[in-house]
DNA sequence: CGGTGTGAAAACCTTCACAGCG
DNA sequence: CGCTGTGAAGGTTTTCACACCG
């Protein structure tokens, strides 16, 4: 199995820094949405609050790219729209691949969006075999034997993974070996593949743990130093399976002491 | 509706630094699957390579909790997963509901790492009368004209967003009235909400464009100055919609003309 | 000795504020 | 005059490298 670089190391592609590449997606949603209503310019300030940043950056952001704007008016939506689907390769038509045909795939495979701006499912692919020409998103399914053929038949460089984590890192080899370099995760595990391929992961659980930390800390805003009350007191309720705690000075924050174990 | 702050304004929450905070589940995935393999310590390298990250990294992040290690030995496995559940919240149990019970909302009732770390679904909502009742993962469907209640009877905070992009600023505006004051907005659209409201977003085409953006440079990395080669030619190939451009010197990079048109 | 914890340096990203152009 | 484009300042994140401790 490959076992080579883990993360993307901050690929900073020609000039345009990462940050700004994350956002081009944005103005361009932002941007379309205009062009269907016919709207033929916009100020930077305009498609800033239509796009959720502020302008200084989406200026700053659109610099990378050349001088597209016009002083005193501001930006052509029409050739803006050109111009950030040139930059991000959406002017060519990438079909992808997505394994794993779970509630998620089917989903992956709906969905709208998809098609409608450069990418192409090519192929769904699955592990079980009874899902084998069953049509999903009006494709059929096929199975996972065929894996590297379709990839390799339909030049297909960019894959979905959308298995259980248990699989994903087989699957992930196999299409990596099968010649795919770009990698969209959904299964919660960290992939490992060699240098050269970009791996993106989505991940419910931890978007929602985000939210919790600053769901907790509003919650705790004003009811401060509670938690670390009396440490014997709050001791006493358990620490189910929290361990080898030597007797030793923590520095930690606060409530250094275990009430309720989650898992 | 409520039309208030756009995005979240780097919230910066008690010390620990943002990027430390979306690294902590990381974190706590490769530790509970150590405590499933009743791995007692770690080192910070070994933490590292399993979350994907590198370890001075992991180590700065874990000294903003506080001096959880042992020097010469590494972390206490048990304890770490305790003290970041702690950290992220995750001691406590939090309801959760799901707006939008199509394919992917489905996908969300039933993936199961949702229940395993502190998070209940509380409720699926779906605005199709159809699918009220109907059970998905075993949790009967209710309509959307039970969701203000639903949400002050279940005391819940965190709303997931997973409705097609046209009822998305509605639905949120609604949770938001109700009370909800943490969002995970699958639609792809830029949700306004009040301040004191945290939005995250997973979009799944953002993700794709930001593959097709590296997988392009790859493609064009040996195969340099090309397009860029006689303006005039790839002229004739078209510009469909490539509008009014004034004949000044725009100063982009590359290939500044059309030439295949996506949408 | 081995590995944590952390100041200091470097890289990166955002925001400011204004020159300059249409 | 209005708005872009951009140096410069400010802030955050990553990386380095090493003191220090078990």
């Amino acid at each position: 199995m490959a076992t080579g670089r883990t993360h993307r190391p901050a690929t900073r592609s020609r000039g345009i820094p990462e940050a700004t590449v994350a956002r081009l997606p944005l103005y361009l949603r932002a941007l379309t949405a205009l062009s269907e209503r016919s709207v033929p310019t916009v100020s930077s300030e305009e498609l800033a609050a239509a796009a959720g940043v502020n302008s200084a950056k989406l200026r700053k952001d659109f610099s990378y790219l050349g001088s597209y704007g016009t002083r005193g008016v501001g930006y052509d939506v029409e050739y803006l729209v050109y111009q950030i689907s040139r930059e991000l390769g959406l002017t060519q038509d990438w079909p992808v691949v997505i394994v794993g045909i779970g509630n998620l795939g089917a989903a992956l495979a709906n969905y709208g969006g998809f098609a409608s701006r450069g990418f192409r499912v090519a192929a769904l692919i699955d592990a079980d075999p009874a899902m084998a020409g069953t049509p999903v998103a009006g494709i059929p399914v096929q199975h996972t034997d065929e894996l590297e053929k379709i990839i390799v038949d339909n030049g297909v460089s960019i894959g979905v993974i959308s298995t259980p984590a248990g699989a994903a890192q087989q699957v992930c080899d196999r299409l990596v070996a099968a010649g795919i370099t770009s990698i969209l995760n959904f299964a919660p595990t960290v992939l490992s593949v060699p240098d050269g391929v970009d791996v993106r992961k989505v991940d419910l659980s931890i978007e929602l743990q985000i939210l919790a930390f600053h769901e907790q800390r509003k919650a705790g805003e004003e009811a401060e130093a509670e938690a670390a009350a009396v440490p014997s007191a709050t001791a006493a309720l358990g620490a189910p399976t929290a361990p080898g705690r030597k007797g030793t000075d923590r520095k930690g924050p606060d409530g250094d002491v275990p009430a309720v174990m989650p898992a």
